[in-house]
DNA sequence: TAGGGACCTGCC
DNA sequence: GCAGGTCCCT
């Protein structure tokens, strides 16, 4: 049993809405998704197989606890599971959107970057379509174009500090090969891949490990933010209770899943997040 | 290395 | 005031 909302709500993908009561809405990359949440069963389609990772064990959390006696403590969270976003050029602009922000805006920005450019949008003409864009024109082929907005443009839509960042991002990741430079990234070691994406502006250590997690597909990424460091400092580091988060202790922190986890290390990530995020 | 502050906007 | 950080400067 798969928990829709749950997954859908959670931070690890922001382009989906509950439309009605029970019914979610949104997309992976350019392929359109309405489900129900209750009594959710993914269809059978391999597109939402590996999206929900379907070949991975069902009760993750017990999978996970068997690999650590301490894990076992967190509280049982029903349904939950790692996500597999399709297109890393999504997951890439979406995490550049969550730096010191809130779901809910994030999820604004997000639909903004990517609105016009789904193969179910009408073809209006947008900022997407002009010159740096890769890929297919927005026609029914489908395929989402990288987001090539200006720093005044993202402005007025609310950005922020943002704004700046976003587009020179998105120039340097065209310069590099766009898409194809994230998909090559996915056969990268992690170490390798944090060294490429904290070269870009506005990744930091945390998007660093959320794109190397939702866009690679590198499941050893450990992304430590406030709710992961306040999990795993009570799970495992009692001592640094009231200490702040320095880089030296987020290498730790990273290093102690993949050790306990191995290339679970991200699954087990996402429950500590998540444990902490509920209680407080 | 660790600590402190600014940065956009929106919600508590 | 502070938030699901990053960057810049002591």
């Amino acid at each position: 049993m798969i928990d829709l909302a749950k997954c859908l709500s959670s931070g690890q993908v922001f382009r989906w809405r509950e439309v009605e009561p029970d019914v979610w809405e949104g997309f992976d990359g350019s392929t359109r998704g309405r489900f129900n949440s209750a009594n959710f069963s993914p269809p059978e389609d391999p597109h939402w197989h590996r999206f929900f990772r379907l070949d991975e064990p069902l009760d993750l959390q017990s999978h996970l606890a068997q690999m650590c006696p301490k894990f076992a403590a967190l509280p049982r969270i029903e349904g939950f599971r790692l996500l597999r976003p399709s297109d890393p050029v999504e997951s890439f602009f979406s995490f550049l959107c969550t730096s010191n922000n809130h779901l809910s805006r994030i999820a604004k920005m997000v639909e903004f970057l990517f609105s016009h450019s789904t193969d179910s949008s009408p073809p209006t003409p947008s900022p997407l379509q002009g010159e740096g864009v890769l890929d297919a024109p927005l026609t029914s082929a489908g395929g989402m174009s990288i987001p090539t907005f200006t720093e005044p443009e993202l402005r007025a839509a609310g950005f922020g500090y943002r704004a700046a960042t976003i587009p020179q991002a998105a120039k340097l990741l065209i310069a590099r090969g766009g898409r194809a430079y994230l998909q090559e990234l996915r056969q990268t070691s992690l170490k390798e891949v944090q060294r490429e994406l904290l070269s870009f502006p506005g990744v930091g250590p945390k998007l660093t490990d959320c794109i190397a997690l939702y866009a690679l597909h590198n499941t050893e990424a450990v992304p430590v933010d406030v709710h992961l460091w306040n999990g795993a400092v009570d799970l495992y580091f009692p001592d640094w209770r009231g200490t702040t988060l320095t880089a030296k202790k987020y290498e730790a922190i990273g290093d102690h899943f993949r050790t306990v986890f191995g290339p679970w290390a991200g699954h087990a990530h996402l429950f500590v997040y998540y444990a902490d995020l509920k209680s407080r």
